[in-house]
RNA sequence: GCCGGGAUGGCGGAACUGGCAGACGCAUCAGACUCAAAAUCUGACGAGGAGCAAUCCUCGUGUGGGUUCGAUUCCCACUCUCGGCACCA
């Protein structure tokens, strides 16, 4: 391979070599001059908004995930903008979060001077790759100029009452000394030291993202999302239609006479227990009541021989870590001693706790129904509790004994439930609720598995809470003009035991005049999840250098909603669900004019390695650095996209890598010895077109491997048999290639007499006429088995291709008798039964 | 446990709406060029069998059934695998 510059002389015979280096330097220095990649944000008459899920800037620099995800979005833009449209496709920076403040703690780095490191590399790796980033307008999530919107995203909240505060239980480790996010425990113990985690209650900040659970789940249809992604986001949100059922509390030895009976029943006024239940028509079957053991009315109804067993175990499941809690499956649990009376027998049953009832959902109680409720059936099994079968399948009664519980409603029928006996399942739950209701005992009630987001980290390495705690003031939000509270430079930012966060350490910071009084007042000292930063970047793209407000009204509107979003699955329920979350209170705020903010998502998949996920303890990290010293920019991501679906990803592994570079060869050759005298081979046309005509239609669909696949095919059509190429032959193959490898085509876009981008040059179109020949060949089956083909003209009749078919000695001699049935499908095959 | 994907040559993968399975690429083998090698170009390349040969036959898309003239594609029952959720009442 030759080292010099390429400097094409068309004229040549000899195709002049190809060095990608010198290539790839060339067209980014041209593109930087030229301002190519620049975004006509305020005179864009066809906009197309491309984005792209921005990254988390690690150490490490980019990775080969990274770069396959950067270069599928590209692709996509790319050929829109070849389409016509005006395109943005803006890159940034996810900067904030516990993933960097542990690195930078672990490797002794100060974040403010870590960050800035790992978003440079990050921008060079990202450049050299020739992605078509629009460099005037990225976004870091831990500038100042950009936190300060964050900070008044959470005021818009506050204002509209969907900030509040509350007492929540986070993970602990004790050795630590700190908070941990879910994914940092592992076994009930702590990922980093191994201690045993525990949960301590903490008061932190909300945001009431329930509130807009039956919007966020309705707009689901409307979406252009891939299924899984929508499945995704309805599961979490986790809808269940049921009821709320009232139990009085009875004390059964009332007016007994014993002292302590009568304390108990003086201190206890009359009260209800209110359980959620999906399964109101099971009520005649609700043997005993569960309480979580964090139920404010446990300690009440406790009676007083129980209340020791009873204060044990909550302070036992108080020191279990959230974790375990949740996955261990093993059922324990105490007596309160407490009873309450079933509203439909009006039978006394007793009163548990057990930590398998969570005071996150429903209402932290349920009835039990161990007869047709596996969890319920396990518990009574351990502590003797009565099983009673309320419900029968088909071939049972309402004596036929239960070995497990019963949990089919399809085909069943309610026994054992006085008038309700014999109504189906469906029917009876409406039934039982309307019939409770009416006795006030209960009402139909939706519940939703999603919980209000918790924005609070005890942490340093984020926005700070934009709240004021003053005495006499309360709680005061930092009027908007003081924007942004800033994060201060203290060097001891590792969390302590105190629970609070590092901030809360820093008086100079911590204390601050109230905004109202004037009075010494306390900033709070929480900093925001990240999740919250990255909530609303994409409304913050096009309106980056605006000082005095976060997103500009009409440059919103000309660019938002968002065209097209690609990004990794594991951001397909939190990230896009907070993100519509914001956007829906946005636009009630009157912020806005939309409340969808992604109009299209699409999930690439994950690239793994020998199996495994990369990661650095695994060694089997690929970095895009070597790969395109080795093979340039252009090679690796067109081989990138040619590894397989970009929307199922694989295992990553360099063996086909030199079939893209010999592809890419070649196309160089052939550009450089086009024939411009003569004119195009009828045959070749044909085969352009159809591969112009699939690979628009293999790009639109982010089918970027089959589109490869076609456009190497051509090339094999072009070049068969050392032929000399035609300029009109290969002309439009350059602006084919183009979205994937930029260079090489901006390239030989000039070698062929361009003086304006490749990328302003348009799409090709195809000649629908052009694509079939006069003949079509047609496969011939006999008795089911493809025997041969037949070449017939295009507008052959069944008949004609029959006799041509009986004419071919090969296939005649299949044909023992007289055909039974003739099935013909034009242009497809002929199938001859006997 | 529940909800989604997926399984095709030595390998990655392709196949419209049920219509010639294995496109494209890698690897391998053979040939051309070369003193030689690399590069490049040409050809072969699912398995088994028949034939001197051109060629022909049978089997073949995870397993077992089914629908159909015809199934990688649709239906039923499984196996394995990846991902998500998971004591959510």
């Amino acid at each position: 391979m030759t080292d010099h510059p390429a400097t094409p002389d068309v004229q040549r015979d000899e195709p002049v070599g190809y060095d990608p280096a010198v290539v790839e330097r060339t067209w980014r220095d041209r593109w930087q001059q030229r301002g190519t990649n620049r975004a006509k944000i305020a005179d864009a008459t066809k906009p197309y908004y491309a984005l792209l899920m921005f990254p988390y800037p690690s150490a490490e620099g980019l990775h080969v995930g990274n770069l396959f995800a950067f270069t599928g979005n590209d692709i996509y833009a790319r050929f829109q903008r070849l389409q016509g449209f005006d395109v943005f496709e803006p890159f940034g920076f996810d900067a904030f979060g516990i993933h960097s403040e542990n690195y930078a703690l672990k490797v002794g780095v100060h974040p403010t001077e870590m960050i800035p490191r790992n978003v440079a590399n990050f921008t060079r790796q990202v450049q050299r790759a020739g992605i078509m980033v629009d460099w005037d307008r990225t976004v870091d999530t831990t500038d100042p100029s950009y936190y300060k919107w964050t900070q008044w995203v959470f005021l818009q909240l506050y204002k509209q009452g969907l900030a509040f505060k509350k007492k929540a239980a986070v993970n602990w480790c004790p050795n630590d000394k700190t908070v941990l996010a879910n994914e940092q425990v592992e076994g009930g113990k702590c990922e980093r030291c191994g201690a045993e985690v525990e949960q301590r209650f903490l008061e932190q900040w909300f945001f009431r993202i329930t509130d807009y659970a039956e919007r966020l789940l309705n707009n689901i249809e409307g979406l252009d999302w891939s299924n899984t992604t929508r499945t995704a986001q309805r599961t979490w949100i986790g809808k269940s239609e049921g009821a709320e059922l009232k139990f009085r509390v009875v004390n059964p030895f009332e007016g007994a006479g014993s002292a302590a009976v009568h304390e108990t029943s003086e201190t206890m006024a009359v009260q209800d227990i209110t359980v959620f239940t999906t399964r109101a028509d099971t009520i005649f079957g609700a043997t005993y009541l569960v309480l979580s053991p964090e139920h404010p009315l446990l300690e009440d109804i406790t009676s007083g021989d129980q209340r020791d067993a009873v204060a044990a175990y909550r302070q036992q499941a108080s020191k279990q870590d959230l974790i375990t809690r949740k996955t261990t499956k093993t059922k324990t649990g105490v007596f309160t001693g407490a009873y309450a009376a079933n509203p439909a027998t009006g039978a006394l049953i007793p009163i548990w706790t057990a930590d398998y009832v969570l005071m996150e959902y429903g209402t932290g109680a349920i009835m039990a129904v161990p007869g047709h409720d596996e969890r319920d059936f396990e518990f009574a099994q351990v502590f003797d509790l009565p099983i009673v079968r309320v419900v029968a399948g088909t071939g049972q009664d309402g004596r036929t004994p239960l070995a497990e519980a019963y949990t089919d409603d399809a085909d069943a029928r309610l026994v054992n439930s006085q008038q309700f006996n014999d109504r189906p399942v469906d029917e009876a739950k409406r039934h039982v609720t309307a019939w409770l209701e009416s006795k006030f005992a209960g009402k139909p009630v939706v519940n939703y598995r999603l919980h209000d987001w918790c924005i609070s980290r005890q942490r340093y390495w984020g926005p700070p809470i934009p709240i004021i705690y003053c005495d006499d003031c309360g709680t005061v939000p930092v009027p908007e003009s003081q924007l942004p509270v800033l994060l201060p430079n203290i060097p001891d930012f590792k969390p302590d035991d105190s629970g609070i966060s590092p901030l809360a350490r820093h008086a100079e910071w911590f204390h601050v005049p109230c905004p109202t009084c004037g009075k010494q007042a306390r900033r709070e000292t929480d900093v925001s999840d990240t999740f919250l930063d990255s909530g609303w970047y994409f409304l913050r793209y096009p309106s980056v250098g605006r000082d005095d407000v976060p997103f500009d009204r009409e440059t919103t509107k000309k660019w938002l909603p968002v065209n097209s979003y690609i990004g990794g699955n594991e951001h397909a329920v939190l990230h896009l669900l907070y993100s519509r979350f914001l956007t829906m209170v946005m636009k009630d705020a009157g912020h806005l004019d939309f409340e969808e903010p992604f109009t299209k998502f699409r999930a690439h998949g994950m690239i793994i390695r020998d199996g495994a996920k990369m990661s650095k303890s695994k060694g089997n990290i690929v970095h895009p650095d070597d790969y395109i010293d080795a093979w340039g920019a252009d090679t690796f991501r067109t081989y990138l996209m040619f590894l397989g679906p970009f929307e199922e990803g694989g295992d990553f592994r360099d063996a086909g890598i030199s079939g893209v570079k010999r592809f890419l060869d070649r196309l160089w050759k052939s550009v450089h010895a086009a024939a411009i005298e003569g004119a195009p081979d009828a045959v070749v046309m044909r085969a352009l077109h159809a591969t112009i005509k699939k690979v628009g239609e293999d790009v639109s669909k982010l089918s970027y491997n089959t589109a490869v696949a076609a456009m190497m095919e051509y090339m094999n059509v072009l070049r068969r048999g050392e032929r000399h190429p035609h300029r009109d032959e290969v002309l439009p193959v350059v602006q084919l290639v183009a979205p994937f490898a930029p260079h090489i085509a901006e390239e030989l876009w000039s070698v062929l007499g361009h003086e304006q981008s490749v990328f302003d040059s348009g799409w090709p179109t195809f000649d629908p006429s052009l694509l079939g020949g006069e003949t079509i060949t047609i496969a011939v089956q006999i008795g089911g088995k493809t025997r041969g083909t037949v070449a017939v003209a295009k507008s052959a009749t069944q008949d004609d291709v029959y006799a041509a078919a009986m004419t071919d000695a090969s296939i005649a001699k299949f044909v023992t008798g007289t055909p039974k049935k003739i099935v013909f499908v034009p242009g497809r095959l002929l199938s001859i039964v006997l």
